[in-house]
RNA sequence: GCUCCCGUAGUCUAGUCCGGCCAAGGAUUCGGCGCCUUCGACGCCGUAACCCGGGUUCAAAUCCCGGCGGGAGCACCA
């Protein structure tokens, strides 16, 4: 007896699992996502917030929310209207954060670690132009100041905060090593000052972190106990263990994952925020943003995104997706238990000579799934019939799927033309090509949103009368739909959002 | 240009740290068949991969060297 020795392979049918996180103690992680407040998540973020998740529930830790809100540049402005978007889409992707921070309410935190970090006379006030700065530091070219000392940087500093510098004529840089081997690491900027306004505290504070700095601060004051985050923020890493070697403290443990793309939706999120502004787009939901709102929206579930997203684990690898595997996810998620609806898009009207009275017909919600009913559906003449498929099927016998078989005129159908009479030929069932119908009598408009924005108008069956806002159904050789919101039942057209195939 | 990272089938991934059970597993896609009523699901079958070249070794997807290809960073942005 005894199972057959198999194979000593990893069971790999089940779904990939993360590896450990080094050192994690169950009950103890902290963990953190830091999103810049200047968009909704989007698909891009989606490994962000999963990875983490995971990791939270595991090990059954804390995960926080971290607005990375410091004051951002002319072109990269923090939207004061995206805090509440985020903290929504958290929702929405199944990953609410354990507690809110901004790092706008943290900035007075930072000073005294400034001081800290000058005092080991690791710290210069730099006067130079950013252009000069950048040039030297390509060069691996001193300027004057580096050679300040300590008092001197101490003064300079307090004179920063003071006041007595406009932006962009003083910065605390670090003291690295300018012939380290990457340039980008050469004496970073840890301090600037900034008079733009924030959105949150106003012009409450003229001299703001930068981001590497802000995290090696935050992440030991935040008790941190593992940081995940794109490859993409590699340098942060070094930045941060420069700061802490040079404290003496020991700081959390990092890990990378590579960048995610989904291979239809390369938006840049600052595309989408013009659109969204400028009202091009349908808000944040549009579907062409890819945010996790709109996928929402076209009735994919978090579910289906987590399991996407976690499929890749923590490969270092940088990879183009078709949206086809998401799609495939959720699927499998949602298929067993979707009720089916005809819709006729493009519709035309046909006239069947010689079809019987059938009155009204029952037919299951899902073909393989009985327990799920079933729904009454009125089958008389004339049907809407989808204009595409009269034009490839002209002059041939068709199916109406699960009714009867018709032979459609050879005439060829004028782009305008809104009937046409076909000829019955019996109700057995042949192979023919099947396509879906809609009685005239009970109807109903719809109108779908596609993914590239446009609307498609057409004919559900009047069973879609009883649906409610928010419910997914599949609409029939069409694709998976979910009504929208914003419908109210009783009202006309039907407003569907397309999901996928 | 400099720095770092990555390179397994069409796509993604397991295996690479600790060489042999990997003539390479899974998912998805694609093709065929079945389920006689979906361009969906399900079942069966099939196609298909270790970037290249050297080296070490009885043995290399796994270790070493050298190429090539791809990505990211080189902001007083995040």
């Amino acid at each position: 007896m005894g199972g057959p020795i198999e194979s000593t392979r990893p069971a790999t049918s089940d779904r990939a699992e993360l590896p450990p996180l080094p050192g994690a103690v169950d009950g103890k992680v902290v963990l953190r996502l830091a999103p810049f407040p200047n968009g909704a998540l989007h698909i891009g973020n989606a490994r962000m917030l999963y990875v983490n998740d995971e990791y939270r529930r595991r090990y059954r830790g804390k995960l926080y929310l971290v607005f990375d809100d410091t004051i951002g540049s002319e072109e990269k402005r923090v939207d004061p209207a995206i805090f509440d978007v985020i903290q929504n889409d958290l929702v929405l992707a199944g990953v609410p954060p354990d507690d809110v921070f901004y790092k706008s309410d943290r900035i007075p935190r930072f000073y005294p670690w400034a001081v800290r970090v000058i005092e080991r006379g690791a710290a210069y006030v730099c006067r130079c132009p950013a252009e000069l700065l950048r040039k030297n530091r390509e060069s691996g070219t001193a300027c004057p100041e580096r050679s300040q000392s300590l008092e001197e940087t101490l003064e300079g500093w307090e004179k920063m905060l003071a006041g007595a510098f406009g932006p962009g004529e003083a910065v605390l840089r670090l003291r690295t090593d300018l012939a380290d081997p990457d340039p980008a690491f050469r004496d970073r900027v840890l301090m600037r000052i900034s008079d733009l306004e924030h959105p949150r505290v106003g012009r409450k504070y003229r001299v703001w972190p930068m981001l590497e700095f802000s995290w090696a601060v935050d992440d030991v004051e935040l008790g941190l106990t593992h940081v995940l985050r794109g490859k993409d923020l590699v340098i942060e890493d070094r930045m941060e263990e420069f700061i802490w070697k040079l404290l003496g403290i020991q700081g959390p443990p990092f890990l990378h994952w590579g960048l995610l793309r989904l291979r239809e939706a390369k938006i840049a999120k600052s595309k989408s925020f013009k659109e969204v502004k400028s009202g091009v787009y349908d808000g944040w939901s549009d579907p062409r943003t890819w945010s996790i709102d709109s996928l929402a929206r076209r009735g994919i579930r978090a579910e289906a995104l987590r399991r996407f997203t976690l499929s890749f684990g923590l490969s270092l690898s940088d990879i183009e997706v078709p949206a086809e595997t998401l799609y495939a996810e959720n699927r499998q998620l949602i298929d067993p238990t979707t009720a089916r609806r005809a819709f006729v898009p493009d519709p035309v009207l046909v006239e069947v000579e010689g079809a019987p009275e059938l009155g009204v017909i029952e037919l299951p919600n899902h073909p393989d799934r009985p327990e799920l009913g079933r729904r009454e559906v009125v089958a008389a003449p004339p049907y809407w019939l989808p204009r595409a498929e009269l034009e490839r099927h002209a002059g041939e016998e068709i199916r109406l799927k699960d009714l009867l078989n018709l032979k459609l005129p050879l005439e060829r159908i004028a782009g305008d033309a809104t009937r046409l009479v076909a000829r019955f030929t019996g109700r057995e069932n042949k192979k023919l090509p099947r396509i879906q119908w809609v009685a005239r009598e009970s109807s109903i408009p719809v109108e779908l949103l596609e993914l590239d924005g446009s609307r498609r108008t057409g004919q559900g069956e009047g069973s879609l009368r009883s649906s409610a806002p928010g419910d997914v159904l599949q609409f029939e050789r069409v694709g998976f739909v979910r009504l929208e919101d914003k419908w109210k039942p009783g009202t006309e057209p039907v407003l569907a959002c397309f999901g996928h195939p």
